[in-house]
DNA sequence: TATTTTGAATTACATTTGTAATACATTAAA
DNA sequence: TTTAATGTATTACAAATGTAATTCAAAATA
């Protein structure tokens, strides 16, 4: 079961992206790797990884002089857990509706289809 | 091309969803369908729809002394315009990540998937 | 050692959002 | 007509968010 995760702001997600490519992490290493990505003082960075630490998404190691952090909670379960809300928000609950939308659209390159395709073969099979 | 949407809070697409389903409406209108929907006071509901006035996503006709209200923009468009933000921050841009991670996880029905497999197929033979 | 630099802690401040309440002007009802 | 109900307009107020700046202590450098 997947625990309930504490709500991550936009500018935050920002944050939690780069800290899930790799951890653990100096709040430098954050502002770095956020550089030229995102046109943020220093400063901001920072304020945004104490946010996250205190909504309990990150945690800092303050064993050493400089603080390291790493992410409380896998990105697959933070993806998992905005998507619900969007999902019930934007598309009143239901996930079909949502990818119909997009896989009519144009977004799509014919190696997605296919592999989307593929998938979804395999899908029924994984019944227990 | 789909114009610039405003952003829309998410107190406030629930405003706008049963704005899609039927418009005009009144503010009472609103409020009562959102009556056990959410518990919100008919102000609140209110506020909400002046909110997403000013944004320029509803249009509210004064003609008569009780005011109608209607959306400027189409649901699809914002739902798109959503949607794209949303991927862009959570999946990292690709469409596909997103939906494959829904696929794989058990939120479709049997039916679903071969709903889905099916306009996957329709898909390509689309291309112009 | 004196000084500069660097990191962490604290504070700041405007905007947006959630969630209304109050004040007013009409209209409907008594 | 006086009064109550209803709809609109204005105001409120805390929490979350975006976006930092200031302060302070320790470490690196001159």
């Amino acid at each position: 079961m997947t625990e309930k995760v504490p709500s991550i702001s936009e500018a935050e997600w920002e944050v939690m992206n780069v800290l899930w490519q790799k951890w653990p992490q100096t709040a430098n290493d954050v502002i770095t790797s956020l550089q030229g990505q995102k046109d943020w003082k220093a400063k901001t960075v920072r304020t945004l990884l104490d946010r996250l630490v205190q909504k309990g998404v990150v945690h800092v190691d303050k064993e050493h002089r400089v603080y390291t952090f790493y992410p409380l909670y896998s990105q697959d379960d933070c993806q998992r857990a905005e998507a619900e809300s969007f999902i019930k928000r934007i598309y009143g609950g239901t996930v079909k509706s949502m990818l119909v939308q997009f896989i009519e659209e144009d977004s799509l390159s014919e190696e997605d289809i296919e592999e989307l395709k593929s998938i979804l073969d395999e899908k029924p099979k994984k019944k227990k």
